[in-house]
DNA sequence: TGTACATCAGTGAACGCGCGTTCACTGATGTAC
DNA sequence: TGTACATCAGTGAACGCGCGTTCACTGATGTAC
């Protein structure tokens, strides 16, 4: 009966704030220049100066989720690649990146749209991060001698498109599964044509 | 002497509004939701609710302006066409269509980064054109019996990735060129190796 | 273990700002007579 | 050609709103004694 008293808890309010910012990012589909640090702040039963605590700006957040998701799904992709035929490391990691995407749609909702977004540091932290898997698969494969008919540059070339493919793919396919699964599924296996064409 | 009447003009103010729009987006690099109908309207000495002279929202500004890029770039590409052996095809098209990037940067900024923005409808238009561009070259290839390696549907698909790659490029471009010549180089360089990838 | 203290993540109130949108209006433009 | 008129793109003033940010403050938390 008495008025609710929301009592200060000062424990991992920098991670309720980075994953409200998630889930509002989700929710509208507005990107992180249009969700702003009072919504966030609110979402967390936080009052708005507490952002400062954690943070110097919505930027800076940004730049946090970035690396998170780029740490997370390095190490995701690192954990499929011990298959040793080419196909099957293909066909594991397109698999292990969806089943992921599809799972995690938040965090590649924010990279797909931040990658061309509003913030020329964040573009420029989302570019390192894609340029590290890209570099780690591409290597990865050299010293595993798949692929070899590609030279170096070439497997870091074409990694990359795959990658910059699949990046492409997720607003178009979180539209249009929404209202026609049937288009979705055309969208991927056009991107498996894709693929293919690509890796010879 | 006398203070300037600012004389209401009643001509082209729809192309003065798109075209300060397409200014402001490639000025700041704010995308579409980062400029204010308020910043628009005085960017072209017209007062606020003038801009409902011509424009709902925001969003039916943007939807023109995506519908003049489609028409712009597919006259663009059926003008290039004409080459016919399949290299010169493809040389010419990415030239044609890199050139005129160089030349008009704002319209593809608002492309690039609208793709993957915040309204549903644009994100659904800028799919419509590149999809009708993706269409076009694709039979445009199969009338005249180029590629013929590939079925139809690998057609398309073989063009809808040249053109992802190409699009997702655009601000990535932008952005390292500005800084760095040599990086952007190497990123078009990249760029070439995928498109031979693709089409075999 | 208990107490004094420093730290610093939290608070609510207040600020000025630019925003989209409405309203009643004005006067330039093109058309009909 | 000249005049009366309808249309409708323009105006300035006003609105309420949510925003980021500042400030002086409070009180929970962990540490040193």
């Amino acid at each position: 009966m008495s008025p609710v008293k929301p009592r200060q808890s000062r424990k991992g309010n920098r991670e309720k704030l980075m994953s409200a910012a998630l889930e509002l990012l989700a929710e509208d589909q507005s990107g992180l220049s249009g969700i702003s640090l009072r919504r966030i702040t609110k979402a967390c039963d936080l009052s708005p100066p507490a952002f400062y605590s954690h943070f110097a700006s919505m930027e800076e957040l940004g730049l946090a989720l970035v690396s998170d998701v780029g740490a997370t799904l390095r190490a995701l992709l690192k954990g499929v690649r011990d298959a040793d035929t080419e196909a099957s490391v293909v066909a594991a990691s397109v698999d292990a990146a969806f089943s992921y995407i599809r799972g995690n749609e938040s965090l590649f909702i924010l990279i797909a749209r931040e990658r061309a977004g509003s913030s020329a540091l964040i573009r420029a932290a989302i570019r390192n991060e894609v340029r590290q898997i890209v570099e780690e698969m591409a290597s990865d494969f050299h010293e595993r001698g798949l692929f070899e008919r590609f030279s170096l540059p070439e497997k870091k070339a074409a990694v990359a498109a795959v990658v910059s493919l699949g990046l492409a793919l997720i607003p178009d396919l979180l539209d249009l599964s929404r209202d026609s699964p049937a288009e979705g599924d055309a969208l991927l296996s056009q991107f498996e044509y894709q693929v293919q064409f690509i890796l010879s």
